[in-house]
DNA sequence: ACATTTCTGTAAAACGTTACCCACGAACAC
DNA sequence: GTGTTCGTGGGTAACGTTTTACAGAAATGT
């Protein structure tokens, strides 16, 4: 004689046990497939679990065991690369127990940390950070909490593993494409960094740093032009608009980001000019708006899925072994020539 | 003498209590600001809280109380309209104590059984569904569980809350425009939809109902020409080579989203015609890419942010009253004109 | 001055799960 | 036949918070 005492209260572990006439502990047993249960016992328990529909209850497994959450911080969810790393991510943990969580976009340090100590309190059994811009400091300790990987950052951690792109030679790849196209005043527009932590672990500032050593090596070092604002929109059109205000105007422009094209194509537009016959224009990221025909940017790949696949992969092997040492990987960007870019007049 | 038996164990409210010199029940009521605590209590625990970091443990409070998570589903994250949504939610839920946690994009009915049940075995203390496609029972099953509202989808019900646009009002705004502007051919791409609760729920299904209506208003019932696709780039360009293909090519397309026109305007480029003089294109949502200067795509604006903020305020009334009538909240969208319509020739 | 109410604070019992430890029988080695 | 191991299952005590019930003090009313 079952009474249920409210009407429609949740179905408990001691229920599942009550209805295979078995103890708690053996359902948790099976649940988590622990050590020493027998098949009889397996059946017996799955088909209790079945049918009365239990669920386990995450938040009181999280008291005693794991919460089979895996928390995603990402600075905003409107960057279209964020989506292919979020699909590696969620391909690779398809097959196993967790779920993914989103940390809503949060740019700025202070959000950073709202969202990352907020995953903490929510004990999730590991954390994604995707291009943090927090301090290291913080990370670390974020890292020395819960198991961590921090994507689309360069320099090592002996607490999180990271993945990220090598923008170095991403930098390089783009400015040897407008090189061997003829181009020699190819012009940079960055995200301005100043902080020195960050000058050697945002990708932003390696991607320029990749420029410059590129422009060097080709001999067109006199050349080197930067315009300093942010990767936004904004940013771009700011910066073009710098730069083609300049006594000798630039034949190309290198954009760090495919958004940053997105200004820097329309501060053209308005000026008149046209691409790629006065002007040629690269991005990075290779977003779905590079890839649209009629604007057809030239941008760098950064194989975000495999970034994801390979964080995920990484993350469930330290959840394993917290103990193991950290990886850093590195991916090659490819470069995507499209119509963007042409020799100069 | 404090005795830290684990080198870094989490501070939890026994530590505060003792250190305060306090119950822990008179923490917990601190914590939920509860009533029955003194001004001097409130101080001497505050206090205590910030000397030694304290932070809940959100594990246990949803054993017994709240989670303080809302919980938030969306189809996919890169549609930049989805993220103003969530900025109306955000900035609306910023001085509240809840925090937003995002299930990762799911399409299919599958994938939002997953996403939900995920966020009510974590029991959530609200839900946010953006635009389901989930079968309705299923959603009412949901609502059911946990204080719902669902943004994007239209009907009432007894459960949950909606907010959603007036796409039968925005589907006529298109057409009178592109009608004032003197077009008679003006053709629509819809996503295709056959399901019966759906036709009459999915905003999709409503914007291609109010091209109808609209166009038999006009007079134009004999033009009425309808490409059933997909609302993705590529059914929008499938779609365009559909209507292009025609004996008597349409002199407007009316897409029935952005990322839609997106699609219709690489097959427009591909056939050799151009935009406006050729063909006139509008889109829906007035994403980032419509206002982008070089392709000004004439579309219709949702108001996103108020829509995040409505769904924020109305779950957190539902939270407080779990037993109040739903509300439907219906919005006005408004034209954007740009340089993608103009008169035919 | 006494009875009654209101206000503060505490103790103890949940909440649903997992970790730890122990008991039992069967199989095995001597 | 006696000890030892192994495989299987259960009992019980956590985990950190909120809720419920209650006691004492202070304030109020008569």
């Amino acid at each position: 004689m079952d009474k249920p005492s409210s009407p429609s209260r949740r179905i408990t572990i001691v229920d599942v046990a009550r209805h295979a006439q078995v103890s708690t502990t053996a359902v948790s047993k099976v649940l988590r497939n622990a050590y020493g249960v027998s098949p009889t016992m397996q059946t017996k328990v799955r088909q209790a679990i079945a049918e009365l529909g239990y669920r386990p209850n995450a938040a009181a497994r999280g008291m005693r065991g794991q919460t089979y959450t895996i928390g995603v911080m990402l600075p905003n969810i409107i960057n279209p690369f964020f989506a292919q790393i979020l699909d590696g991510l969620t391909d690779q943990l398809g097959g196993t127990d967790y779920q993914v969580l989103l940390g809503p976009g949060c740019n700025g340090e202070a959000e950073e940390a709202r969202v990352t100590h907020a995953m903490i309190d929510r004990s999730m059994d590991g954390m994604i950070l995707i291009a943090p811009i927090s301090a290291r400091k913080h990370l670390e300790s974020v890292a020395s909490t819960v198991p961590t990987v921090v994507v689309g950052r360069h320099g090592h951690s002996p607490t999180y593993d990271t993945v990220a792109d090598d923008d170095l030679t991403g930098g390089a790849l783009v400015v040897n494409h407008l090189a061997d196209l003829g181009h020699q005043r190819i012009a940079h527009i960055e995200h301005h960094e100043t902080d020195p932590d960050r000058l050697a672990e945002m990708p932003n500032a390696i991607r320029a740093a990749g420029y410059r050593h590129a422009m060097q090596a080709r001999g067109l070092a006199d050349h080197i032009d930067i315009a300093s604002t942010t990767y936004t929109q904004e940013g771009g059109y700011l910066g073009a608009q710098q730069l083609l205000a300049r006594p000798t105007r630039p034949t190309a422009i290198f954009a760090g980001a495919d958004i940053v094209a997105m200004g820097v194509l329309d501060a053209i537009a308005e000026a008149g000019l046209r691409v790629p016959e006065d002007i040629s224009v690269a991005g990075y990221d290779n977003t779905t708006f590079a890839a649209f025909r009629p604007i057809s940017l030239t941008s760098v790949d950064q194989a975000g899925y495999q970034i994801g696949a390979h964080a995920a992969r990484l993350l469930l092997d330290r959840i394993a072994a917290r103990g193991r040492p950290t990886a850093q990987i590195k991916l090659s960007p490819t470069l995507v020539p499209r119509r963007s870019t042409a020799p100069p007049r």
